[in-house]
DNA sequence: GTGAAAGCGCTAACAC
DNA sequence: GTGTTAGCGCTTTCAC
């Protein structure tokens, strides 16, 4: 199929500029060492060539990749239909877009996590992205020791003095938002949490915690889900059933409280008169929803830009924050 | 950083092995013609040293990147807040991951467009996805005759003999939507339009306008809309302001449905009691809205899938169709 | 400041 | 079937 013409080499450029391959190089890498009137010529010669360099090539010879690997969780279904994850790798492809880093999709296989790891390991990227999603994601703190990793949210389990990490504070969100709901008058306030084998679902769970039991109201109103809307739905249903009252939610992401809503109304409880709703994520649902949803409000696309950010000059071997957190801010709307 | 120990080479192997370089390569790329024994024995020495070969010299060897790439226009945001194309990627990254190729994703700067078209042109890919987007898709279809291209969504202007394209039938799915309305009594049926310079805001319109004038009933409530939520909201005050009355409204997609929708409950009006609401897309909005809306499914997933397996198709010389329509299903809900 | 030469790790003829 | 020999296009010492 479609033969494209040869794309001219650094060779060509050399003997149309009329010096060597060096030079050349030299240029195209901004070596500070080249006279100007040769810049200008190579930079002319390049220019009538429309020549590009060959990354495989400059990646053998350089021993650097340019390369970064996004890690995506084998279960992408989740992972791409949580508008906070794309917003997330928003973020990152733009800051990337900027330097001469290159983005990969990097699906982790769970059959085969050995294939991911040799992958990473190989000498094929430059550096890793992990956005926590998983309490799986101990294998790649250890990843850590032999590649750049940068964490967007803090993985569980331990982490070592090579774990990098772009975060939010979660437990003083959700701490937030909830204290919202108490001061807003709610005395019964109920939580759908996120997974316990993550750092955002535990930290948004003591966040609440912490709100509920500072301001002296029962801190036994929890339901558990994934962070789907669907999940959330089920978590509302079993909390209705259970029987118990409650007159405000702090749903752990808006995907849930997206669930959590329509069960509610399906019960023929209103909100916010019946149920107040604060939650986590400014994402297209709180924004649109009936009524729009009080929520933090993370700043996904720049967390992105950080994490994409401190892994490029962590690759680079500049001197950089462990620990990274990013300003969260309330939006208030008519859920509360 | 990180002085990971070096990757063992295929030298390594083939000595761990006790036989030649090539004939390492020939196991690596699984060539029919090496006796079982020597795979055995070579095969144990890779999983020994956890060899992994690398991509810039194999790359650099054989000419072929084995990356393909993924473009997305400038106005990121844009792109990656519609839950449209996170499922489509999705499906072209899980596609992807049972082949040897990898995706990278290249945001095509519209300050230089003439950066990536090179980028992709110098032999750094092997192939191109192209989600349509935006008007200015033309340059893609002049891509694609130099650099196996395949387009998810029709690009608008000429295609030639090179462009490969994987959609839906967006105007038979909007004139279904639209005759779902029809055929539940409306007769006052507006629509907000998407983009006139895609294909997908084009084919909707159209189909909207078969179903409105192939029953008679006034084909001129349009507003015109981008595809996100605050567009849609924006049309719909225009809508409104206008005086003019309707009794449903066809929304080019969910996003548009979402903010509409909002709109009208600001308005006072109820739906569907006031005005019933057909859209396209099932994403988590359409699904969770209140109240959820009827809407056609579009397979996102599988199109992505369907559109990486034709550009490596396409890549390895098969012979692949120009065009492939995806099924799209009506799901009716509360909305109508 | 610039060029010459070596080599990054692999594949692909070509011999045997 | 397997080994030998050339490179792929670039960077990078090392001289000059």
């Amino acid at each position: 199929m479609s033969t494209s013409p040869p794309a001219p080499t650094l060779e060509a450029v050399a003997a149309l500029a009329g010096v060597s391959r060096s030079t050349v190089s030299r240029v195209v890498n901004a070596s500070p060492r080249v006279t100007p009137d040769v810049i200008a010529a190579v930079n002319a010669a390049i220019e009538q060539l429309n020549y590009v360099p060959n990354r495989a090539a400059r990646s053998l010879a350089s021993r650097r990749t340019l390369t970064i690997a996004l890690v995506i969780p084998e279960n992408t279904a989740k992972f791409f239909a949580d508008p906070y994850f794309a917003s997330v790798i928003q973020g990152v492809a733009m800051y990337l877009s900027t330097t001469d880093y290159t983005l990969t999709l990097l699906i982790a296989s769970e059959a085969d996590p050995e294939k991911t790891r040799r992958y990473l390991q190989g000498g094929n990227v430059d550096g890793a992205l992990i956005l926590s999603h998983h309490s799986d994601d101990r294998s790649y703190v250890q990843l850590a020791s032999a590649l750049p990793v940068v964490f967007g949210g803090r993985p569980t389990g331990q982490t070592g003095s090579t774990t990098y990490i772009v975060d939010v504070d979660n437990t003083a969100a959700a701490e937030r938002a909830t204290q919202y709901l108490i001061d807003h008058g709610r005395t019964r306030i109920a939580t759908i949490a996120g997974p316990q084998d993550m750092s955002a679902g535990i930290d948004r769970l003591d966040g609440w915690r912490k709100a509920v039991t500072g301001a002296s109201l029962e801190a036994g109103l929890i339901e558990y889900s994934d962070f789907s809307s669907s999940g959330g739905a089920a978590a509302m249903e079993r909390m209705l059933a259970s029987g118990r009252k409650f007159d405000a939610l702090f749903a752990a992401s808006a995907q849930i409280a997206s669930g959590a809503l329509g069960v509610l109304k399906d019960h023929g409880l209103s909100v916010p008169r019946d149920v107040a709703i604060a939650t986590i994520d400014n994402d297209y649902y709180a924004q649109n929803s009936t009524p729009p949803l009080t929520t933090i409000e993370q700043p996904t696309t720049e967390q992105g830009g950080k994490i994409a950010e401190t892994l490029v000059r962590l690759i680079a071997g500049e001197e950089v924050d462990r620990l990274t957190i990013m300003p969260t801010r309330l939006i208030e709307r008519e859920s509360v």
